[in-house]
DNA sequence: CCTCTTAAACTTTTT
DNA sequence: GTTTAAGAGG
């Protein structure tokens, strides 16, 4: 059997696996085989006699968990799979915390507050406390107290730590601790933890009780991380918490590609591990089995500029492989529309899949653009992350109904339904409650259950409202004692009257809400007929919101099933492989952030982020920049990212940039095109790709100048004249002192040149508008 | 108290 | 360009 399992490995793979006397951390470079490490180490556990369900195993994400435990499930059978301990930090530790709620003073059926549930609250405090929420910015807030949280940070330590206090004092917001402790004390209030919160009670769990911690010590004989570079203190404590005394413990991570500092994550964990676990040995998985030569050259020639790291040699014995291809545009429209085409070309010429290409970005927001284009260009993609399916208003509406069902002290979920759908309880009446409640230090719930009692002043119609908004909330929190979660999923829905409300619209949006409502209800179902399955005789709406309170889109992947193009951020891209990448948007301000330009440390976490990006491919990379950009609904222009450059020249086909500059300045938009696909038949062998004349509408609808129109018509202002124009201006070159016409801004004398050839800049002075800077190559004008 | 219109702010990245 | 906050009118 152990020879079976250990078929096909290397002999670094070979000794991590087998190696299970202490404490171990292993590095794993890229596309080194790391969860078949991983899993495979776990099936050897099982066969040398560990109980299931005494490996704990912890994940980032709910979906590295699940393809873990299916390919565990084929290695040790299903039956054994099952009953592991397998799970994201949150969900294993919410698990917990539901069993334990006592010794922390919650009860059983406490919600989660997501961030934006989070943030609503922390608005009301600001707004009670009478603070300026432009210099309390509740988003900015959260942030400073979800990284207190990570790392351990309580209100009382803050309030009493005077550095943190001199801190906020200069930072003008010394309201900071206090905002803390009151967010804190809302959140217990409302019987709620936030996500941050499942951590930090936690740890407070073990702390502050020992035998309970005896009991997960004495269930969890063997622990293992994965991604371990990505867990915060918080994190980091919890586990040593539960390993210190046996220290079978198994950590795998690469510190190349810690990419969640932002989030709290310490990359000190994994670089001190070995300080803190003193027999630790230390595993270096350094073949690529993904990537041919050429990427993993390009990626270590990256990494190789920052600093901090543990050495390693990843190096691959795939084929030699291409060069990464650089690709330059001149808008953000261009550089989708040349993916597109790119995408399509290699599709036909390697036969693949389209589920063998992945667009990556740095922001979300830069997903808008690629969906537009591949829709026009019949591609179909898929997005993940941006907005899940959960945090849709018509789904967190009933969600909110069901937390009220099981916990009606949830503030936010309270005063997200109150009034929803409209029952003539507005936002005097909620205020009225609120500051009863505060008054009180009891929650929402209990004031309008005995309103006399905590002074609630209402007249007698709105009185009556609220009071049979109770007695609804009343009812569904009987039945969801009793009943199984779907039947009272949709008797909530019908009885609150969002069935009404949502079916009375019959506009298109309002039939996407039915529709995803539908989706909520049919997900309800078979998530109780699968726990009955698993013979839970009742399946509660408690059980249901507990697991999808911590669920991201990401995680609801409708699987292989369906073949299609992955948009997703470079986070998001994390531990997946694609054919073919698409880095996207490579240009300063973007990749790397803005943000991070003020610290060196964040530049070297958006390093490897962009690390994380190449990576990602096992055959193809491709890296794009455009030189113009559409940024907050105004064109905004944009230089290469440093980070191109830090991949050694070597392992980057610039041509295509080089190539397209020279032809740049003589060139107006119609031949641009044309050039675009020329390079294309260079590229890639010189003719015509066949898929060309094949597929007509596609191809037309790709290179026709309308497109570019018809998407941003708006910004660019009756641009029908943009190839005129363009033209115009390349043939009749300006000079200081000559009157020109410009479409939208009228006539103006220009005053200033500045730059060459494409990059020419123009500073003109208008009669009407004042003075403009003119970019050339885009301004629409002539020279009178 | 509700709803419609207009204005402003917004963008990292996510469990 | 998009979403959400605030203000006016009903």
């Amino acid at each position: 059997m152990n020879k079976d399992l250990l078929e096909g490995f290397n002999d670094a793979q070979r000794e991590a696996v087998l190696y299970n006397d202490g404490p171990s951390l292993v590095i794993a470079g890229a596309g080194s085989g790391k969860t078949r490490v991983l899993t495979h180490k776990i099936a050897y556990l099982l066969n040398e006699g560990y109980e299931p369900w005494s490996i704990l195993a912890l994940t980032f994400t709910n979906k590295a968990a699940r393809e873990m435990k299916e390919r565990i499930a084929v290695i040790v059978g299903e039956e054994n799979a099952r009953y592991l301990w397998m799970g994201t930090f949150h969900s294993v530790f919410l698990r917990i915390l539901r069993m334990e709620h006592e010794a922390l003073g919650f009860s059983s059926n406490f919600t989660i507050y997501d961030s934006s549930d989070s943030k609503n609250l922390l608005k009301g405090i600001i707004k009670d406390m009478g603070l300026d929420d432009k210099v309390y910015k509740p988003s900015s807030i959260l942030g400073k107290i979800s990284m207190l949280k990570n790392q351990l940070v309580s209100p009382e330590d803050y309030a009493c730590n005077n550095a943190c206090f001199q801190e906020d004092l200069r930072s003008k917001i010394p309201m900071l601790r206090d905002i803390y402790r009151t967010y804190v004390a809302r959140c217990k209030q409302s019987d709620v933890m936030d996500f941050d919160d499942i951590l930090v009670y936690t740890f407070r769990l073990f702390e502050a009780n020992e035998d309970v911690r005896r009991k997960y010590v004495e269930r969890f004989k063997y622990v293992l991380v994965d991604e371990y570079q990505d867990t915060n203190l918080a994190q980091h404590r919890i586990v040593w918490q539960l390993t210190k005394e046996r220290q079978r413990i198994c950590v795998v991570g690469d510190d190349s590609q810690s990419i969640y500092s932002f989030r709290g994550a310490n990359i000190d964990n994994i670089l001190t591990f070995k300080e803190i676990y003193s027999d630790c040995k230390l595993f270096k998985l350094e073949r690529n089995y993904r990537s041919t030569q050429m990427i993993v050259g390009a990626a270590n020639s990256l990494i190789k500029k920052n600093f901090n790291q543990i050495h390693k040699n990843v190096f691959s014995e795939n084929e030699r492989g291409e060069k990464l291809s650089l690709i330059e545009t001149y808008s953000d429209i261009e550089e989708a529309t040349v993916v597109a085409k790119k995408l399509s070309y290699i599709k036909l010429k390697d036969g693949c899949r389209y589920s063998d290409f992945a667009i990556l970005y740095r922001t979300n927001a830069q997903s808008r653009i690629f969906e537009e284009t591949f829709r026009k260009n019949a591609i179909p993609y898929r997005i993940y992350g941006g907005l899940s399916f959960y945090q849709r208003k018509e789904i967190k509406d009933i969600i909110a109904y069901f937390r009220l069902s099981v916990n009606p002290n949830d503030e936010e979920a309270f005063k997200r339904v109150i009034n929803y759908p409209a029952r003539g309880i507005g936002n005097t009446t909620i205020g009225k409650i609120v500051s009863a409640a505060n008054y009180a230090g009891v929650s929402l719930w209990n004031v309008i259950c005995s309103p006399l009692e905590y002074g609630l002043d209402l007249n007698k119609g709105t009185y009556a409202k609220v009071d049979s908004f109770r007695t609804l909330i009343d009812d569904f929190r009987k039945m969801a004692q009793t009943e199984n979660a779907d039947v009272v999923g949709r008797d909530i829905i019908k009885r609150s009257g969002i069935v009404a409300d949502v079916y009375a619209d019959t506009s298109p949006e309002g039939k996407s809400r039915q529709e995803n409502i539908e989706e909520l209800l049919s997900g309800l179902e078979s998530f109780c007929t699968s726990r009955m399955e698993e013979g839970n005789t009742n399946v509660s709406i408690s059980d249901y919101l507990s697991e999808v309170s911590l669920l991201s889109d990401l995680d609801s992947d409708d699987g292989e099933s369906d073949d299609k193009v992955s948009l997703m951020t470079i986070h998001s891209a994390k531990g997946l492989e694609f054919n073919t990448v698409f880095v996207v948007g490579l240009e300063e301000n973007l990749f790397p952030s803005q943000m991070a330009s003020s610290s060196p440390r964040e530049m070297e976490e958006e390093r490897r982020l962009f690390y994380v990006a190449i990576t990602r491919a096992s055959l193809h990379c491709f890296l794009t920049f455009a030189k113009s950009r559409f940024r907050y609904g105004k064109m905004e222009f944009a230089t290469k990212s440093r980070f191109v450059d830090d991949i050694a020249p070597e392992y980057v086909d610039k041509n295509l940039a080089a190539s397209w500059n020279s032809k740049q300045s003589n060139v107006g938009y119609k031949s641009k095109t044309e050039y675009s696909w020329k390079n294309n038949g260079d590229l890639f062998g010189g003719h015509n790709p066949a898929w060309q004349r094949k597929s007509e509408p596609i191809t037309t609808r790709i290179s026709a100048p309308q497109n570019y129109v018809s998407v941003r018509k708006v910004v660019t202002g009756g641009s029908k004249s943009l190839q005129s124009l363009n033209s115009l201006s390349a043939n009749r070159p300006i000079a200081v002192g000559c009157s020109i016409e410009h479409e939208r801004f009228g006539i103006g004398v220009v005053e200033k040149i500045e730059g060459v050839g494409e990059n020419c800049k123009a500073t003109v002075s208008f009669k009407h508008v004042g003075t403009k800077q003119l970019l050339l190559k885009f301004a629409k004008f002539k020279v009178l």
